[in-house]
DNA sequence: GACAAAATAGACTAGACAGTCTAGTCTAGT
DNA sequence: ACTAGACTAGACTGTCTAGTCTATTTTGTC
C-alpha cells in the first residue's frame, strides 16, 4: 500500500486537502469536499481534528511562518540584501497560494480574532521585525539615514504587496505594459533606498 | 408620515440597510436580516432587486467611486498636494466603512468576478490613473525625476494603504509606540518624494 | 489466524438560509 | 367609495451543511 494509509498519513492528507479547499473557496468550503479531496471518511476529520473550527485553526497555522530566512547571512550589501528580501516576500504574498490564504483569513477574521492575531504576528509583523533589526543595523552603520525602523520596514513591505496584491485579490490581470517581475523589484527597493538615503 | 415609506424612499433604506450588512457580515449577511434592518418585508427586496446577488452587486456599485477630487485644483505646491490626496486616501482605505466593503469584496470576488474587475476599475484603478496623471505633469515639469507614472502611482498607494490596512483587516490594533496619522502621512509623502526626487 | 483499533460509506438529524406564496393591509388617484 | 399596486407578516419549500451514528471493512500486531 501507499505511505500513510493510517494513522500520521491521513492527517498529512487531510491537511494538505484542506488547505487546498480553503485556498480556493475559503471557509465555505465544505467538510463533505475535504474529505473526498483527502480520499477520507468525513467522520475521519472529526476523529481527527473535533470540528471544522479546529481543522481550519489548525491547517492555517500550519501553512504561515514569517519570511526571515532572506535576511539571515551576514551579507553587507545592503541593496543586494533588500533585493532577495523583497523577491522572496513578493514570490510568498502574490502567489495562488499567498492570495487564497490571505483572503481566506481576511474574511474569517471577525469570526476567528484570535487566530487572525496569532497569524498577523507570526506571518507579517515577524517579518516586518526581522526587517526592522535589519534595517536599524543598516542604520547605525551610516547607509541609511535614521528614522522609525518599524515605519521603514512597514513601508518596503508595503510598497511590495500593497495595490498589486489588491489587484490580484480582485482577480484583474496585470497590464501588458507594465513593469516585469525583475524590474518592479529593483524600481522597488531603489526608490526605498533613494527615500531613505542619507542626505 | 416620514419622507419615502414607499416607492424609491423604501429602496433608499434598503440599500442603506444592506451595505451596512455586508460591511458587517460579508456576502453571509441573510436576507431576512437585511430586511429586519431597513424595516421592510423580505419580499419588499426581491420585488426591488429581484435577488441577494443582484442586491449585492447593486449596493456595491452605488459605494465605490474614485478619489479624484482632491487632485482637481490647479494646485502647484507638489507636496501639499500629495499630502491631501495621502489623507484622503488614507481616510477611505482604513475606515470602518472602507476596511468592511474591502473585506466582502475580496471575500466573494471569485463568485463575482465581472463586478469585482468593476469595482477595481472605478475605485482603486480610476484613483491610480488619475494620481499617475498628476504625477507626469509634474515629472513634466521637473519637480520628479522621471519614471513610468503607473508604477509611481501604485507605490504611493501602496505605501498608504499596505501593511496598515492588512493590520487592521486582521482586527489587530496598532502599536501605541507608532507614529500618529498626520506624522504618517507626512513621513510617507517625504519618502516618495525623496524616493523620486531628481538626483 | 485472531483481535483491537481505526477507517469507511452512507444514512440521518438539526438548523440555517434563499426564495416563493398567501392572505390581508395601506395608500393614491379617480 | 372603488380600485390598482405596493407593502406586510409569516408560513412554507427546497437545498445545503455541520456534525452524529451505525454497521461493515481494513489494517497492524501478536
Amino acid at each position: 500500500m501507499e505511505a500513510g494509509t493510517s494513522g500520521a498519513g491521513k492527517r498529512k492528507a487531510v491537511c494538505d486537502a484542506a488547505i487546498q479547499a480553503f485556498i480556493e473557496d475559503g471557509y465555505a468550503a465544505s467538510m463533505d469536499s475535504i474529505a473526498s479531496r483527502a480520499g477520507v471518511a468525513k467522520q475521519t476529520l472529526y476523529n481527527q481534528f473535533g470540528s471544522k473550527e479546529q481543522l481550519f485553526a489548525e491547517v492555517i497555522r500550519l501553512n504561515v511562518d514569517a519570511i526571515t530566512l532572506s535576511l539571515d547571512g551576514p551579507d553587507f550589501d545592503l541593496r543586494v540584501s533588500l533585493l532577495r528580501f523583497v523577491e522572496a516576500f513578493r514570490y510568498r504574498a502574490l502567489s495562488q497560494w499567498g492570495l487564497g490564504l490571505h483572503r481566506a483569513l481576511i474574511a474569517e477574521a471577525p469570526r476567528f480574532p484570535k487566530l487572525a492575531r496569532l497569524i498577523f504576528e507570526t506571518g507579517p509583523a515577524s517579518a516586518r521585525d526581522a526587517l526592522a533589526r535589519f534595517l536599524r543595523s543598516a542604520m547605525e552603520s551610516g547607509q541609511l539615514r535614521k528614522v522609525d525602523a518599524h515605519f521603514a520596514a512597514e513601508l518596503l513591505m508595503s510598497m511590495v504587496a500593497g495595490f498589486e496584491r489588491v489587484r490580484l485579490l480582485y482577480g484583474v490581470k496585470a497590464d501588458p505594459v507594465a513593469l516585469n517581475e525583475k524590474q518592479r523589484c529593483a524600481a522597488i527597493v531603489d526608490c526605498f533606498l533613494n527615500g531613505l538615503a542619507i542626505e
